[in-house]
DNA sequence: ATCCCTTTGAAGCCG
DNA sequence: CGGCTTCAAAGGGAT
């Protein structure tokens, strides 16, 4: 409620694109006319091929997938042409990605038309009554770390839904927007299927996109935790805290004295500029049974900045 | 069958 | 207020 909700901006949920909220775009009644358009226009429906997540395959760039050449984007520059670079206060010449009223739009508010009962929301189904891909219904485990993706529709009373509060998850920040989107093109081109691999390479990449290819994912994660806030007021992150087992930090502890500042690091890069001047990064990711090379994965081609390459 | 690994970013928690 | 911890995705590998 502070960022793009006061800017007011007419376009900033026009959009449709979007990796977390698809059931948005199907009513989307606007076509992407900002910078984005030409991202939007490539029909996000399926390409699963890999078995992308069903509801996720609406990042404005996924076709990205397609693209085996080489990564180019064909985002537009123009993103931020205006501003250099995402600014949290000022994005708003980037299409909305989130359909809103026209009569609602920048005063989004949970009593709005398009969301007007927000009781539903505690049942995994948004106010379409397509399940919310946040909303993980309690299947007896907390975690479900691969909670159902085809989850359907419960039909539970929504009295239930006060018992069993299905799990809200967090709503994806920048990267993992970009990992949604890029892991798919990543897996084909480095035939790797490790995730831990494919991130790593993707935290490589990640670091080589441009600021305004970066700037792209803070907007949509931006605006992904504003829809999110919209759609589940009274959510808080505290409340999957806890949920699952921190063995992450058992083993931070211990791995203390191997990575050393490596996990610190980027608790300590919690800043919220997305783009510091020196990037510091790289935290030398010296797997040891993870093979994070690209056999011709442009991830390490010279077209990319020398971030990865680091050293 | 379940957890780990790995990444960055956001947010919660605690001193 | 600052620093640390947890969670978000994800899927093969390891246990």
């Amino acid at each position: 409620m502070d960022d793009g909700m006061k800017h007011q901006d007419p376009g900033m949920y026009k959009g449709s694109a979007y990796s977390g909220y698809p059931f948005l775009m199907l009513s989307d009644p606007y076509l992407p006319n900002g910078s984005m358009s030409p991202l939007s226009n490539k029909v996000p429906v399926v390409q699963p091929s890999h078995g992308v997540h069903p509801l996720t395959p609406l990042i404005p760039y996924s076709n990205d997938h397609f693209s085996h050449g080489s990564h180019s984007p064909h985002l537009p520059a123009d993103i931020n042409q205006k501003q250099g670079v995402h600014r949290p206060s000022q994005t708003s010449d980037i299409p909305g990605f989130y359909p809103l009223p026209p009569s609602g739009v920048g005063q989004i508010t949970p009593s709005m038309g398009w969301f007007p009962h927000p009781l539903m929301l505690g049942s995994g189904m948004h106010t379409t009554g397509i399940p919310h891909p946040a909303i993980v219904p309690h299947s007896g485990k907390q975690e479900m770390e691969h909670y159902d993706r085809n989850m359907k529709p419960q039909p539970e009373p929504k009295r239930e839904k006060e018992a069993k509060k299905p799990t809200i998850k967090k709503p994806l920040n920048a990267f993992m927007l970009y990992m949604k989107e890029m892991r798919a093109k990543v897996i084909a081109e480095c035939t790797l299927k490790e995730s831990a691999a494919i991130n790593q390479i993707l935290g490589r990449r990640w670091h080589a996109l441009s600021r305004e290819e970066q700037a792209k994912y803070y907007e949509l994660a931006r605006k992904e935790r504003q829809l999110h806030m919209q759609l589940y007021p009274g959510w808080s992150a505290r409340d999957n805290y806890g949920k699952k087992k921190r063995r992450t930090r058992e083993k931070q502890q211990d791995s203390n004295s191997d990575k050393l500042a490596a996990p610190a690091d980027s608790a300590h890069r919690q800043q919220h500029d997305p783009f510091p001047d020196s990037a510091p990064l790289q935290t030398a990711t010296g797997s040891s049974r993870l093979t994070t090379r690209c056999s011709s994965a442009p991830a390490e081609s010279p077209t990319y900045r020398a971030a990865s390459t680091g050293t």
